[in-house]
RNA sequence: GGGCUUGUAGAUCAGCGGUAGAUCGCCGCCUUCGCAAGGCGGAGGCCGCGGGUUCGAGUCCCGCCAAGUCCA
């Protein structure tokens, strides 16, 4: 918790606020307002806005968002742009979910300088947390833009404070025509992504417009300061964190019963218009239902029973049956839903996320389905990809115009993949549900969940379908929640951050690519032996490129390099370990001459440069939707993850090996640049973070032709010298990502000729030329199929020949026709195919053959005097050593030790015998 | 990254240690002036791939490949 003084502004003493404490939650709050009792915040005051907007007048979402920027323009801001909605630069979120977001972790820890201080922005984020309430509550919105002004403070310069940041919030609401007396500043403190600091709460008419972060603290285990039961301390960085709700701005300018109503009147009422519901808000009492649902829903927290509650409460304040308000007002919840589920897919497919069933992949999928099944209660046959293209004609990114034929295609493959699993989902329900109304039982919810969890279909659709096949079913309220929990959560393991101190190592290898030895001074020696130099020439592992491998030599000893880390800024080299015990070690001070072995670091600088070119192709071929999503190098191979919505074809993937290798064969130099990191996303944009991002202000951007990367790894001066590409493999890694395996330079080389061996030998074993080998395979396939068959004839044919001559060996036993054979070394079909025929003729036989195979069958009359095969074989095929079993008329058994097979025929006849 | 599920005839699926099946579709014959329907017969299977266990594996175990799905 924070005290009263993190609160105690000049701004409030001067501008005659008084601190008071809200009766109904027991908090702080800031307010000019005598007569006020309560904080502003519901559910301890309600909405009032609502038909009585507190603006002098009406905002659209474009001229709210740009009188926001320019005010924060005008008092000293450099307005910058949005960053995408899909979080590439951070591991820790898929999504943008604040603005900060854009600035996590490196710019708020203080380790990259920000694009601008003070900055103004308004960016679009996406949280997908209340998914259930978007539509129901009025208020929930699945992306929404998030205006922020922030600034940076250091310990040795200080831009702005509490008393500017809450100064500029006021002075924008008085400037908007807000009642002074309307507003107030409720104290909460905050914590979230590794921070935390007091804030304040912008409260109005009872919509919270905005809140005033003053991050000044990171979590530290072990550190003084508790909240919400995490520990932090103080950062000597501290910074203004605000967001302001631009839609929520809109709204309050507006007083519409829903935020939607507010933000996208048009597209609400075309969606209405689509699916044949009539919305007229001039209709005041069909106006207030609405009003009412938002009224209450804004005060509660929304779940499935509470909904119930909700709708009844509301029903009785209007004077109308609660059947009547569902039938009202279900429809345009879903309609709502829609209008606002399309806009979210524009941004996330806008900014290039590729539905899948992984990662934020996932969560394009999730909105899509959800925005299918919406649109299926409301009766809408447009195609999904119609809707979204509404909503990026009435956005200002032209690239997404131009990307919009992929984003189509992309979202008619989701409807279509979407009804395949809804049918293969009803077949298997309407399977399920058969069996339980069979046993008078209710589906049981563990199949509910199953059915769900594994096949992804939505109960409220299994129960439909189930309730058609006269089945019931078990479905509580907190289903989801039930799923949710029959997952085991593994806890997270906290990365242990090691801190090697000492100065930065000096990295030799970007000026000088191709310097084999160099001269360096041991600094420190680690635990394990390993050893840090004041400077190298060894690259460490890092963006999926391999360490160097080398050697250091001291004193006419050398030693090996094994790995070479990087720990923060120092490069730390691992050396194998009983060398350097039985020579005495190193201390620190020692001068030692370091060599690269450079037969690796090439094959290493090909692989990743080639890299590069395959990205680059792949983009040039398949779109500009390819993103890469991971890649790894070595000095045979390299893989490269794509984002890709289908598989890629051979002939794509052929293009794709010829593009690469025509830039290969245009000599093309590899530029390479350190740039400050601002600098480089200006001219650059995010296309630069393929592979991540890395730390620090400066990045080194390499450029390879219209490839342009953040790359920390070491390339080839040309692509010249990479020789050769040669493509290996594609493999779908996920859905959604495409693992493109590839070898460069002389493993190129190499994997074709180990290819052309492949095919050599092949060609050999059937006699053929390669020219040959697939017609030839394909003739020796189909021959092979018929010879099979040709078989299977004979042996019955060859039964049937037997025949006679078996029959006329039975021996009558107990009045039952036995026979017991050997039968040479015929194999176990040929002898159940002899045994069956005499079955039928009513014998009991025994069959065995030389290979130790046994097979019993018994006639009519057998088996009605209870003789068994299954008996009769096991007692035979344990005389062999082995074992065996069957039905009772027909078995089959044997084992290894074939010479006793006289006896063991003896054995099994005894039990037909006894057994008879 | 983790969990769960599925790969069997052209299609949809059953079989879950003991001779690979059903339905639809396909081909032929019967019936008909012709068609549909019906009857009879037939073709069509590396049971995803590779190992292992077993006398015996579509079935059990391990790995790989392909696909689906839920979660972070």
């Amino acid at each position: 918790m924070f005290s009263e003084d993190e609160y105690r502004l000049d701004f409030f003493a001067d501008g005659g606020f008084e601190r008071r404490k809200c009766p109904s939650c027991d908090k702080f709050f800031w307010t000019r307002d005598a007569a006020r009792k309560t904080c502003g915040d519901p559910p301890c005051d309600p909405y009032t806005f609502i038909g009585a907007p507190v603006f002098k007048r009406e905002h659209s979402l474009d001229e709210m968002r740009e009188h926001y920027l320019s005010y924060f323009e005008a008092r000293g801001h450099t307005r910058i742009s949005r960053y995408p909605v899909v979080a590439r630069w951070r591991d820790d979120i898929y999504l943008t979910i604040a603005s900060i977001a854009d600035f996590q972790p490196f710019v708020t820890s203080g380790q990259v300088p920000p694009p601008a201080n003070p900055l103004t922005i308004s960016q679009p984020c996406i949280r997908l947390d209340d998914l259930d309430s978007v539509g129901r509550s009025g208020r929930h919105l699945t992306t929404f833009e998030m205006m922020a002004h922030h600034v940076f403070n250091t310990r040795s310069r200080e831009i702005y404070w509490k008393d500017r940041t809450v100064q500029l919030c006021d002075d924008l609401f008085l400037g908007l025509g807000m009642d002074p007396l309307a507003v107030t500043y409720k104290e909460n403190p905050w914590a979230g992504g590794g921070n935390a600091g007091p804030s304040v709460e912008c409260m109005v008419a009872g919509l919270e417009l905005a809140t005033l972060v003053f991050m000044d603290l990171k979590a530290t285990p072990g550190g003084p300061i508790q909240i919400k039961g995490e520990s932090y301390s103080k950062m000597d960085n501290y910074i203004v964190d605000t967001g302001y709700g631009l839609e929520r701005f809109v709204w309050a300018s507006k007083g519409t019963p829903t935020i939607y109503d507010a933000i996208f009147p048009d597209l609400v009422r075309k969606v209405a218009d689509l699916a044949g519901v009539e919305h007229n808000l001039s209709d005041p009492e069909y106006a207030e239902i609405f009003a009412q649902n938002a009224r209450l829903a804004g005060m509660v927290d929304l779940d499935i029973s509470s909904m119930k509650e909700i709708r009844e409460k509301i029903a009785r304040n209007i004077g109308i049956l609660p059947e009547k308000l569902e039938r009202i007002i279900a429809p345009m919840e879903r309609v709502y839903a829609v209008v606002d589920h399309t806009r979210c897919l524009a941004f996330m497919l806008g900014d290039g996320i590729i539905p899948s069933n992984v990662k934020a992949g996932y969560l394009a999928r999730l909105v899509i389905r959800r925005t299918l099944r919406q649109m299926k209660d409301l009766g809408i046959g447009m195609p999904l990809s119609e809707l979204v293209e509404m909503q990026i004609s009435r956005l200002d990114y032209p690239d997404w115009q131009e990307r919009f034929p992929t984003i189509s295609e992309i979202l008619a493959q989701e409807e279509q993949k979407y009804a395949e699993t809804l049918e293969k989902g009803r077949k298997l329900v309407k399977k399920t549900a058969q069996h339980f109304a069979k046993l008078g039982q209710p589906i049981p919810l563990k199949e509910m969940i199953s059915l769900y969890d594994t096949h992804g279909i939505p109960p409220e659709i299994a129960r439909e379908s189930a309730e058609e096949q006269g089945a019931t079913v078990e479905l509580p309220d907190n289903f989801y929640s039930l799923v949710a929990s029959s997952h085991l959560k593994s806890e997270q393991e906290a990365v242990k951050q090691v801190v090697i101190p000492g100065e930065k190592t000096v990295l030799l290898f970007y000026d000088h690519p191709f310097d084999q030895v160099f001269e360096a001074k041991v600094q420190t020696i680690l635990e394990d032996g390993s050893i840090v130099l004041d400077k190298t020439l060894l690259y460490p592992e890092g963006g999926g490129q391999p360490a160097d491998h080398g050697t250091l030599e001291k004193g006419g000893v050398t030693f090996q390099v094994i790995d070479v880390q990087k720990v923060g800024d120092i490069v730390v080299h691992i050396l194998e370990n009983e060398l350097v015990k039985a020579a005495g070690g190193f201390v620190p001070g020692d001068r030692v001459t370091g060599r690269v072995d450079m037969r690796r670091r090439l094959a290493h600088a090909r692989h990743h440069t080639a890299t590069h070119l395959v990205h680059d192709s792949a983009k040039r071929v398949l779109g500009k939707h390819i993103w890469q999503a991971g890649a790894q190098k070595s000095e045979d191979r390299a893989r490269l993850d794509l984002s890709h919505f289908k598989r890629i074809t051979e002939q794509e993937l052929k293009a794709i090996e010829l593009e690469a290798n025509r830039r290969v064969m245009e000599v093309i130099p590899v530029d390479t640049q350190f740039l400050p990191r601002s600098e480089a996303e200006k001219i650059f944009g995010f296309e630069l973070y393929q592979g991540g991002v890395p730390p620090g202000n400066q990045i080194r951007v390499v450029k390879v032709g219209s490839d342009i990367e953040a790359c920390a790894g070491t390339h080839v001066t040309n692509t010249g010298m990479i020789g050769a590409i040669k493509i290996l493999h594609t493999e779908r890694i996920q859905d959604g990502v495409e693992r493109i395996e590839f070898a460069a330079g002389e493993a190129a080389v190499r994997a074709s000729q180990y290819r052309d061996d492949l095919l050599a030998e092949s060609a050999g074993v059937l006699r053929v030329t390669s020219e040959q080998l697939p017609k030839t395979a394909g003739r020796f396939f189909e021959e092979w199929k018929g010879q099979q068959k040709e078989i299977e004839r004979l042996k019955e044919d060859l039964a049937r020949v037997h025949l006679k001559s078996l029959a006329s060996e039975a021996k009558l036993m107990d009045g039952l026709n036995v026979v017991v054979h050997k039968m040479g070394s015929a194999d176990i079909d040929a002898l159940i195919k002899a045994a069956t025929l005499l079955a039928e003729q009513d014998y009991v036989v025994l069959l065995g053959s030389d290979t130790g195979k046994l097979v019993a069958a018994i006639g009519k009359s057998g088996l009605e005097r209870g003789v068994k095969a299954g008996d009769m074989i096991r007692a035979a095929a344990k005389t062999l050593g082995g074992g065996g079993g069957g039905k009772a008329e027909l078995a089959q058994g044997g084992g290894p030790d074939v010479a006793k097979l006289d006896d063991a025929l003896k054995a099994g006849a005894e039990v037909a015998r006894t057994g008879a």
